[in-house]
Formats: C-alpha cells, sequence, structure tokens
DNA sequence: TATGAATGAGGTTTCATTCAT
DNA sequence: AATGAATGAAACCTCATTCAT
C-alpha cells in the first residue's frame, strides 16, 4: 500500500505501456479529485493540469465520466492482487475477515482519493452500476462473501443469518467509517479501526451477559 | 409514513402554506428523482414537469441545488416527529434502538426518492455538509448516539467500544442494505430486515461456542 | 416577389409573431448566406452577425441545420400562396404551365438565397429528405403534376408519357439554369429564359420538317 | 460499365500503379459514401475502413476534400474515354445525343457513388467549381454543346434557340432524374428512361395536333 | 406571483490535420 | 511507405441563471 498512484503500468501485466499522454490525464484526475469533487472539475482543468490538449482526453477516453471509471478501474486492478495476496496462509474464516476488513481500511486510509471516487462520486451515476469497475468491485464482494460461506461451513460464523446480509453489515460498517472520514479529511487509523470493527461485529454490541 | 410526500406543507409548522408554483416544482423534482439520477435532470426538465417557467425555480429556490436541499429538508421535517414518536413508551435501550432501526428501514422502503437524495445524491456534494438538511441529519444521529449512550450507562450495550463507532456500525449496516435495493429498485422488508439486523448487530456473527 | 426576405412574420398567419432574437438569428443566416456556403458559416459567426449569443440559437433551433431548414420553411411558406395566386384566372394547361415555370425562374432570380439553399446547400443533407420542408417542396411538386394531368386529359399535353417524367424535364430544365447562374452569380432574366425554356419544352428542340 | 469502381488503376493511364495504400483510402470513401454523405463521414472513419492511419491520407491529399475530389477525377478520367467511344460511328446529331443521354443515364445507374458525389455532393463545395474534375465535366458538357451545335449546323435542331440552353434542358432532365432516384435509392432503367427523355426533348411535350 | 426572452460561461466533444519517428 | 501520438480550433450545445415586465 506503499504506491497511492498505481499509475504507469502495462496494459494487461504484460502488455505494452500507456502512451504518456494518457498517463498524465489519469494522474491530472487523481492529482485534481484530492482539491474537489469529481463534477466540478472540468475536462479544460484535467487538460490543463496533464499539460496537455483537451482533445487528447477524448482519443483516450469516451468521455469524462469513462476517465473516472478507467481510473478507478486501475485502481482496482492494482488493489485485487494486493487483497488476494494478502490474505494467503491466514488460518480461519474469522481471521481472514479480520485482515480482510484491515486491507478494505488500509487501501481506504491510505489511497484517499480511490476512497472518495469509490464512496462518493460513482454510486451517484446510474451507469456506474454497469461498468467495468463496478464488476471488479462485484469481484471484491464476491471474495468477502466466500470467506463468510466458509465460517458458516466450518461452524466460527453463526449459521441463522443470510451470509449476504453479514457481507452487508461488515462492509457497511468499513465503508460508513472510512465515509465520514474521507468527508472531513481526518486521518483513518487501520490496525485500530479495524480490531474495533472486529469485537463489534463479531461478538456484537450487546453487553455479556453473566458467565459469557 | 402513510404520506410518501410530504409536500403542501407550512413553512414552520404553523407558518403559512407554500405558493403553489413552489409546491409544484418540488413535486417535480420528487417526481423526476424517481426517474433519473439529480446530475441528469436539468432545470428546463423540472420546469416542464412542474408547469412553470424555469425563472420560477430561482424565484424560490438559491439554484438548483438548493431545491434538492430543500426537497430533503421537507423530508426530514415530516420524518423527525414520527421517528420521535416511535421511540416513546419503549422501555430499554436495545429495544430503543431496534425500533429506531426499523423506523429507518422503514422510512427508506417507504420513501424511495428520500432514500436516493440521502444515500446517492447529496453526499457527493461538498457543500451538503454545510447545508441546512445536513443539520437535521446530525440531529437523526444524535439520537441515536443519545440510546447508544444510554445502553451502555445502564449494562445493556457493551462499555469497550467508543459509541460513535457502534452508531457506524448500525446505521452503516442500515444504509448498505437500503443503498443496494434502492440502486436496483429491489423492495425492503423493514420488519424482516430489521430483525435480522439487529440479530446480527446485537449478537455478532460469531458462532456461540458451547457453555457460552 | 419585391419582398426577398420574408421573414418577421407571424407563426401560423394569425398565431404569435416570432420573437426579435429568432427573427434576427434567422435574418443572419440568411445575410450569410449570400457571401458564403452553409457549411462553412459558423454558428458563432451567425450570432454575431445576429447580435444575439449562440445559446439563444439553440433555444429556438434543434441545431444549425435545424436552422437552415426553418429559414427554407419560412421562405417556402412565404412562396407558396404567391405561386399559387400567380396561376388564378390561367386558362390552358400550357399557360399554366408556362406561368408556373415563369414563376419558379422569378422566385430563383429574385431570391438568390432561397435559390441557394434550395438548389446547392439541403440537397446534400440526407436529412433533408424527411425535413418539413422538404414535404412543402413536395407539395409544389404536386402542383406542377396536377397541371400536366390536367393537361393530358385535356389534350394538351402528349399522353404517351408518364406526366412525372414531363416533371421531371421541366423543372430539371428550370433548376439546371438557375443552378448555373446562382454558382457564378450570374442574373437570371426569368421572362426571356421563361419564353426560351417553354419553347424547347413545348416544343421539342428538333427542327420541324416541312409541313409539320 | 462492367466495372463499377475503376481504383487500383495507373496515375496517367501509361504511369506507375498507385501505391496500396493510396488505393485502401479512395476505396475506403467510396465504399462509405454508399452508406452515407461525406459531410458526415469522418477521417478517422476512413482510415479506419482502409485500414491505415488517419496521418496516411494527409501523405496522398490535400484535404479531406481533396481525397473526394480524386476520387471524383478518377471516375471522370475512368468515363470519358468510354462515352467518347459510345459516340464512334453514330450518324446524325440527334442519334449522337440520344446516344450521350444513354452514355450518361448508363454511368449513373451503374455507379451511384459516382452519381452521389456529383450530382448531391460536390456541387455545394464552392471551391469545386475550380478543381480539377470540374474541368474535366466541363469538358463532357462540350462533347454534348458540340453535337448540339452540329445538329443546329446540319439542321436536324432548331436553330432558334441557344444551344446552351439546350443543352441546360438536355442535361437537367437526366440529372433531375438520376438526382430524385439516387437519393431514393431506387434503380434507373437507362434504355427506357433514355428513350422517354429523348421522346420529350426532341418533340416537346405538346400534343401534336392535326396536320403538323 | 409569474413569465418570456435572453444570456454567460463554460461544457463536452469532434475532426481535420501535423509531426517526429 | 507508414504510423503513433498529439494538437488546434472550433463546433455544437447545455444549462443554470438573470432581468424586464
Amino acid at each position: 500500500m506503499e504506491t497511492p498512484t498505481p499509475k504507469r503500468r502495462s496494459k494487461k501485466e504484460t502488455g505494452r505501456a500507456f502512451p504518456p499522454g494518457r498517463i498524465r490525464i489519469t494522474e491530472a484526475l487523481t492529482s485534481l479529485l484530492t482539491k474537489k469533487d469529481f463534477g466540478s472539475i472540468t475536462t479544460a482543468e484535467i487538460a490543463e493540469t496533464a499539460g496537455v490538449t483537451e482533445a487528447l482526453i477524448y482519443k483516450y477516453f469516451k468521455d469524462k465520466r469513462d476517465l473516472l471509471y478507467q481510473v478507478l478501474r486501475e485502481y482496482l486492478e492494482h488493489y485485487e492482487p494486493r487483497i488476494k495476496m494478502d490474505l494467503r496462509g491466514i488460518k480461519g474464516s474469522l481471521n481472514k475477515l479480520r485482515k480482510l476488513m484491515w486491507s478494505h481500511l488500509n487501501v481506504y486510509a491510505k489511497d484517499r482519493v480511490f476512497a472518495k471516487i469509490l464512496l462518493l462520486q460513482v454510486r451517484s451515476f446510474s451507469d456506474y452500476y454497469i461498468s467495468e469497475p463496478y464488476l471488479l468491485v462485484q469481484r471484491f464482494s464476491g471474495i468477502v462473501l466466500d470467506i463468510i460461506a466458509e465460517g458458516i461451513e466450518n461452524g466460527e460464523i453463526r449459521n441463522d443469518i443470510d451470509p449476504r446480509i453479514i457481507r452487508q453489515v461488515v462492509m457497511g460498517a468499513i465503508e460508513q467509517v472510512c465515509l465520514t472520514n474521507v468527508v472531513f479529511n481526518r486521518p483513518i487509523q487501520p490496525e485500530e479501526m479495524g480490531e474495533t470493527l472486529c469485537q463489534v461485529v463479531f461478538k456484537g454490541i450487546t453487553k455479556n451477559a453473566e458467565g459469557r
């Protein structure tokens, strides 16, 4: 998570690199998103920041929103293997879930622009839900669901609740926490926050009764 | 929750009713929001739907976004007393919390436009967080926090977690569930969903070990 | 035919007049068309000439081409009753045809912009053939056809040729003549030219053999 | 008229063949012109259809319009000798004219793209009238005029009409007929149509009175 | 209270075209 | 002979917004 800007990457891992103009454009948008929201960023601004002409944006991207989705996609493609890697060698479904929650928090903590895009910007665009990056997000979701299902299977997680609801509680908690901090530009402590959220989500908010 | 459109209401509960033009404008926006997102609704469209001229919108509202915030505010002002009412006479903090969660789910379930505005649209506007409706939302939040604090005080809720984190888990779960259903226009069953969420949030997702 | 610019007219003869901005825009286009072809006229130019903003063009017209079609439509609506009037009280189909040919030549002679639009500009636009003004042009065509049919009926015009072909020869001759003169900005003498064309079209180009 | 696409030809009949890239570009434009009008064909489209880069277009052609004119020129250079050939050995000016009319109709009938370019597209470009292909078209025109002059000389054609007017009637009729059919993608029967047009143009539309 | 007319400002996008390689 | 990258210039168009009435 030490490379917050995963640009200048190859097309398909082994493919050819993106042309410099394209790279500068995505970098420009990323940089602008740290300062203002997508809606108030103009293509003129992006082009100027990138040091290219506005026309070049439309050479590489269908439109302004496509640019945003491409940036988001690159982030997601960058983080997916990392998160999968993070899970390697971990025993126990709850431990995996804890790690996953930490990974998520960590990504949002380290990469505010990514968090902003995902938690604040794209959600209001109806075409986001049929976009490429949304598909990737769903793949993330699938990983979470698999871990939960595994936990139910092996008895670590209660079996009286629809695993998708469990996932929504887990992800809802993480996103709610990050959303608030992202909006007000407050830092996120992944270690601390991850531990606390796990405590709540794993054990519940009820005070343990006698003998427990 | 039988009046999903709380329009034609008075300015400040006892104040004078809104002029018909204003009412038609807010109604028009509400109606349009069922079909498309705020960003792709134009003032021309709002005016046409309302059967007024675009200029009239600016008679009553500072700008387009102000119109959205006013609509949201009217919703919030309409729902706040109801939710407070719902809590009356309930004993026990967890019972109050359960009721509150149900109330929230119920409002989102019944009033999709309200849910859309609050969960999808306004969040990406940075001036939302200094707007009037945001203040009202914070008041809602305060109620939740009070109940949690009360629960911690009286021993119903665990005291080892920051109550604000507990609130975020609770609200995060609700909003995550509603968000998904609102986006894909799927119905929400407040009774069922409220019960399930309480189960998860109150007791945690861990399978209780023997003797526990 | 003394009013080459038939603007500032009412919407539907008795309807309300066009707003001044709209009038200035159509006048501006008309004026620009005397100097250059439609393809090289920009909306910025039209707006400047009209003394309005570019945006106003799009208030009144769907796009630049729609503006052209509207101008053409206004011309056609202006000339249609005149041409019909010209035919009043004329006896004999050939006489009517002669008058009609003269009317056409006269309009093209007097109103070069109209001629330019109709003979040079719109024809290359495929959507012209589904446009409103094209419908009006077809109505003109219908009048010609009716006269020819009448002439065939009453024995003035030969009955061994499809009347539509006759119309095409008649109109083709007129348009060819006007086209050339319009392109090279040469004047058209409707009287002289009408007479000559009638001679050719009515009697044919063959030198009459003795006794014929 | 069996080779509707006269491409892959040499520069000046005996010159060197065009390089493959150039050929593919003109072929691409020709092919695109069957589907849409020149104005809505983009260089990007042409390049893609040709399987070359846009830049290559500018290697071989001054600009997009020059490409169109070159295509038109190649057509004209291809058809000129054929039409001249067609006239060989024909006796009588009216017979020559008939043949010429048939030849024209036949070319337009067989080669719709050529017809489209000549009758619909180039006419609206003011620089067309100073272009190379326009010179070739004028040479065609010259042939027609020569035949008419010859006919007047030898008494076959009436001598009381300016031969250029006669030419305009003849060519106007042909072009009018072809124009309509080209626009609406209707077939042209050169034999039938040639005969009919000759009947009209040669003898006139007036029903011959008794004794005439 | 409401409107008709018009605008400012900029937005996105297109497209022919060039240049270094 | 051909290309990949990038551009200039403008085109078209949108839209929130204002103002005189």
